[in-house]
DNA sequence: TGACAAATAGAACGATCGTTCTATAATCGT
DNA sequence: ACGATTATAGAACGATCGTTCTATTTGTCA
């Protein structure tokens, strides 16, 4: 059992434990991920995957995945096509979590239901990312109760006049006759395709 | 330098340093971390966020931060509008790396350019996760080279016609002469607001 | 104000970590 | 075929980990 171990195995081992337990696995518990039976062999594993950049060490002397080593490569816009492994290397690598989650604690996620925001692109079944208990400007698209229902609009201010517009010519835009309940400001929209 | 420290202060410390660092800290780093001077004041303070369920021991009895750690509550859908504070606790916690990211290695991030699909809700400026190599499926949105360009386009496929159509009525259909270079599949759409 | 609980300090300790060393086995190039 | 290189094994070791114990200080409430 041996010579058949590329450096991409041991780094989908180490990166699988890692995303599973969100923790680096020991030397002792890589030996059985990588089904050796000595540290050293560990060792010298993680030190082609140092030099490799998938992972790194801290002021500590502490192992940990490197930026690069999750989240996934951002190789440029759509005219430029489909990018080569060489370039691919090159490009900057984008976390979600880090991206989207801007304000953790004071955001949440919802699924749209409703079509009042489709010339917008936000679509049924799309998750937006609601940032609550910020103070939404003209322009911004927020979450709000309307007629005792929630929904998603845009929010707008011009002047003294405050109203909700929906993106949608089949909605008239809506004055608030009392207060206007605003529960929080879209931050994000994500929609998955299912594979 | 006494009393004044919250759970959530505590958990805001970790979460930080884990957020850093992609490691949790050890005891004598949570030391500083915390502004104590013992070791058992860590431990303290690491039992009751075990309790709370942010921590999480593992069968080797090593910490590591709790699935609902980190990642957004999803809360429900628009029409039920924006959560009280209790019901949030009991939902689902997504973390957008996990929901997005189905096939590492073989993902990477596009940021859109041109209209040609904003019928489909993919607008200028958004971000696709494009899987490549994986065979379309007749409907997939896709990135394929026309004309010596790449755009996004539906991949349609009616009996032995295979032809490329855009979601925007300014682009006619589009038929291959020669061959249909299609670099990958859209997995996924995000569009992220202006903070 | 006094008693009790909550929070912090500090020291001691075994367990286990990651490193390093030497030695052996498989693979490759010529 | 054979030396050089690469990969693995196994043992030894100091460092540091997280736990636990006892003691002290601060806050709370009757």
């Amino acid at each position: 059992m041996r010579g058949n171990r590329t450096l991409k195995d041991v780094e989908r081992g180490i990166a699988g434990f890692y995303r599973d337990r969100r923790r680096m696995p020991t030397y002792s518990e890589a030996m059985v991920l990588l089904g050796v039976r000595s540290k050293s062999v560990v060792h010298f594993w993680v030190r082609k995957l140092l030099a490799a950049g998938v992972l790194e060490k801290d002021a500590r002397g502490f192992l940990h995945p490197s930026r690069r080593a999750f989240g996934l490569p951002m190789v440029g816009d759509v005219a430029a096509g489909f990018p080569s492994p060489a370039e691919e290397e090159l490009r900057d690598v984008i976390s979600f979590d880090e991206y989207l989650i801007t304000k953790p604690g004071t955001s949440f996620l919802l699924r749209v239901s409703g079509d009042s925001m489709i010339d917008e692109g936000i679509h049924p079944g799309d998750l937006v990312v609601i940032e609550k208990g910020r103070e939404p400007k003209s322009g911004d698209i927020v979450i709000a109760e309307v007629d005792g229902e929630w929904t998603l609009k845009f929010f707008r201010r011009k002047g003294k006049d405050v109203f909700l517009e929906a993106a949608n010519v089949k909605y008239p835009p809506i004055r608030a006759r009392l207060e206007l309940r605003v529960g929080g400001v879209v931050s994000a929209v994500i929609r998955k395709y299912p594979g």
